[in-house]
DNA sequence: ACCCCCGATCGAATCGATTCGGCCTAGAAT
DNA sequence: ATTCTAGGCCGAATCGATTCGATCGGGGGT
C-alpha cells in the first residue's frame, strides 16, 4: 500500500518480474507483434501481481506521437455554449464520427491565451480539434494550430485555407422559409436574430449591427431572409435562450396596430420564446401569428409543432467527427455543406384579416 | 513549408539555432530559473524564426508527471447528461474550481470498458477525475483509478473510501420542502421522481422501484417526502426534463376528483411540466394546484417563480475543483455537503378547497 | 590586487513506453 | 542429417522536454 504510494510500478517492473524484457512486456500489452501465449500471461499475472494498472498514457503518448485526444473549442463559455440543444447535439454527433479514434473530448474555450502554464489551445496535448461556430477572432488561435501541425476542423466558421468546413445552408434555407411565409401571404414580416457580435448586443436590428457583424451564421439567415423580405426589420437576441426570444416577441408585438402578421426567429428556442410573448399578449399562433424557427430541434416544454427549418445538428457533429478521421489518416477533410429542410408545422398559417 | 511538415522543430533545434543548450532554451520558454534577458530573447527570436509553437505538451506531461488535464466523468450520454442545466452549471463551477490549475476539462463515459486502445477512465492521460453522480456501477472505474493513483473526487455518489465527496442535503431539503407544503395545508400531496435506475424507467412509483434503486438523489430526495407525507405516491420520470414532467403531471391530474392538490417534483425541469400540464388541463397554479421543484434553476421559458429548493449547483461544482487542487497539492481533499434553501416563489398556496 | 560568491549556462540523466533490427532456437523441408 | 524459415524474445535507440548538479565567469567585498 505504502510502497504504492511511494513507487507506482512501471512496464519494466512488471517485466522484470515476469522475467521478460520490456520491449516483450510492452508487447505483451500492446498486444501487437509475435508473443507466445505463455509469455503474456505471465506478464498479465506480474502486472496484477504488482498492481499494474497498464501503460502510463503520458509516456505512450508520447512515443506514439498521438494523445488520443480530440480538442472542441467553444466560443462561448461552457455555460452559454451548452444552453442551446444545437450545440449539445453537435457534440454528441462529434462523439459519433470520432468513435472510431476512440478518442476523448477535450474542452476548450478560446478566452485568450490562457494564463501561466494553461492548457490552452496553444498548448493542449490533442491530436485534432474541432473548432465550434468560430468567428475570425479565432484567428490566432488556428495560426498557433497551423504551428503546431494539428488539424483541425471548423463548423459554422471559415477559418480558412486548408481546414474544412462544416456548414449548413444557412441563407438559403432561410430564404425558403421566408419564400413559404410570402407563400402563405404574408408581407408584414419581422425578424429575431441571433446576436451579430461577440459582445452580444441586444436590441433593434439596426443597420450598424449588421455591419459590425462577426457571426456568419447570424448574417447569413439575415441576408436569406431579406432576399425575400427586403425591408424586414426585427430584434436582436443576446443569446439564444427562450426568454430572450420572448422579450423580442414582447417587443416586437406591443403595438396591435403595427405588428407584424409572421416573425422569423433564427433559431428554436427564440421561436418558442416568441410563441410565450405571443400567448402572453393573447395573440393566437398561428391564427393571428405565425412563427417560423431555425434548427428542428425538440424545444422542450412547448406544446406546438415549429415550423422551422431542420438542420441535422447531429450529422454536423458527426461530419466533423469524420473529417477529423480522415485527417488524422492523413488523408484530406472533406468540407460538407449540410441543407437543411423546411418542417411545417403548426405555428406558421395564412396570415390573420385584421 | 515543406521542411515543416517533414519535421516540426523541437526544443533542440531551436537551442542550436540560438546558440545555446536545450536546458537554457527550456528554462528560457519555462521561466522558471535563471536566465538573462538577452538570452531569452534570442531563444524566443530563434523558436519565431524556426515556427516552433512551444514546448510539446506530450513530452512536457511525461516529464513533469501532470498532463494538465482533468477528466469528468458522466455516467450518461453527453446528450442525456447536458439536458439539464443543473449539470452544466457543475460543469461550469468545476471550471471555476480548478481554474488555479489552469487545466482542461476531459470529458468521459462510463459507457463500460473503452475498446481497443479508446481513452477511456482506465487510461486517459488525466491528473485527477471528478466523478459526477455515479452509481456503484462505477465501482470497477474506481478501483482503476486507484491503482492509477489518480485522485478522485465523486459529485453525489458514494465512490467509496478516499474519495471527497461533494453532495447536498437531498433528505432534509426535500422534508423542509414538504413541511412547507404541509404547513400550508395540503395534505394530499403527490410526488414526481427522477429515475431510480440506470435503465430510466418510467411509470408509477412502486415499492419495487424504489427497492432497487442505485439514484441515491432520487431516493433520498423522496425519502425526505416521505418523512412528512409517508403515503405520498407518484409518477417516476425517465429523466429530468420539462416534457417527462408534463407526462407525469397529466396522469397525476387526468382525475380531477383524486388529484392531488400539490406535487412535489424532484428537479425544476419536472415541475415545469407538470405547471405546464396543469394549465393545459385548465388546472390553476397556484390556486388549485402548488408545485414544488428542486434545483433552483432558471427554467427558460417558464412564466413562473417556481417555489423550489434552491440547491447551489456551481458552488458544488466549484468545490469539486477545489477539491481536486487539494488533492493534487498532496493535501486531503475535503467532502462539503452543502445545504439547498427554500425558494418560496408563486407556484405554491394554500390548498384549494374543493 | 585577490578571493569569494552568485547568477547564467551547460551536460547528462530521466520520465515510461514503443519499436526496429537482430539473434536464437525449434520445427519444417529436402 | 543439414539447411532454411519463422516465430519469439531481447537490446538499444528514440520520443521531446525538464531538472539537478556542475561549471564558468565576472562583479563586489576587503
Amino acid at each position: 500500500m505504502q510502497s504504492d504510494e511511494l513507487a507506482r510500478p512501471t512496464l519494466a517492473d512488471v517485466a522484470a518480474r515476469a522475467g521478460v524484457s520490456a520491449s516483450t512486456a510492452s508487447l505483451a500489452f500492446s498486444g501487437s507483434g509475435p508473443v507466445s501465449d505463455a509469455t503474456k500471461e505471465r506478464v498479465l499475472a506480474a502486472a496484477a501481481d504488482l498492481g499494474y494498472a497498464g501503460p502510463d498514457p503520458r509516456a505512450r503518448s508520447l512515443r506514439r506521437g498521438r494523445s488520443g485526444i480530440v480538442g472542441v473549442v467553444l466560443e462561448e463559455r461552457i455555460r452559454d455554449a451548452f444552453l442551446d440543444p444545437v450545440n449539445i447535439q453537435m457534440l454528441d454527433g462529434i462523439t459519433e464520427g470520432i468513435a472510431p479514434l476512440g478518442a476523448g473530448l477535450l474542452l476548450l474555450t478560446d478566452t485568450g491565451e490562457a494564463g501561466g502554464n494553461a492548457v490552452g489551445i496553444e498548448s493542449a496535448p490533442v491530436d485534432a480539434v474541432v473548432l465550434i461556430g468560430c468567428s475570425p477572432r479565432l484567428g490566432h488561435s488556428v495560426e498557433a494550430l497551423r504551428r503546431r501541425g494539428i488539424p483541425a476542423v471548423a463548423i459554422e466558421g471559415a477559418a480558412g485555407e486548408d481546414i474544412p468546413e462544416i456548414s449548413i445552408d444557412n441563407r438559403e434555407a432561410t430564404r425558403r422559409g421566408a419564400e413559404y411565409l410570402r407563400e402563405l401571404g404574408h408581407t408584414d414580416v419581422a425578424l429575431v436574430t441571433l446576436p451579430f457580435d461577440a459582445d452580444r448586443t441586444r436590441g433593434e436590428l439596426t443597420p450598424e449591427l449588421i455591419a459590425g457583424s462577426t457571426a456568419d451564421t447570424a448574417s447569413e439567415r439575415l441576408a436569406g431572409a431579406r432576399l425575400v423580405f427586403p425591408d424586414a426589420g426585427g430584434r436582436v437576441a443576446a443569446t439564444s435562450s427562450i426568454e430572450e426570444g420572448r422579450e423580442a416577441g414582447l417587443t416586437l408585438l406591443a403595438d396591435s396596430a403595427t405588428r407584424p402578421t409572421a416573425i422569423i426567429a433564427q433559431s428554436d428556442l427564440l421561436a418558442a420564446g416568441v410563441i410565450n410573448a405571443a400567448e402572453e399578449l393573447g395573440i393566437a399562433v398561428p391564427a393571428e401569428l405565425s412563427v417560423l424557427g431555425f434548427d428542428g430541434i425538440r424545444v422542450d416544454g412547448l406544446q406546438h409543432d415549429l415550423t422551422t427549418l431542420a438542420q441535422p445538428s447531429v450529422s454536423k457533429g458527426r461530419a466533423a467527427g469524420e473529417a477529423v478521421v480522415q485527417l488524422l489518416a492523413g488523408r484530406p477533410g472533406e468540407s460538407v455543406c449540410f441543407t437543411s429542410t423546411l418542417h411545417v408545422g403548426d405555428t406558421t398559417a395564412v396570415p390573420h384579416h385584421r
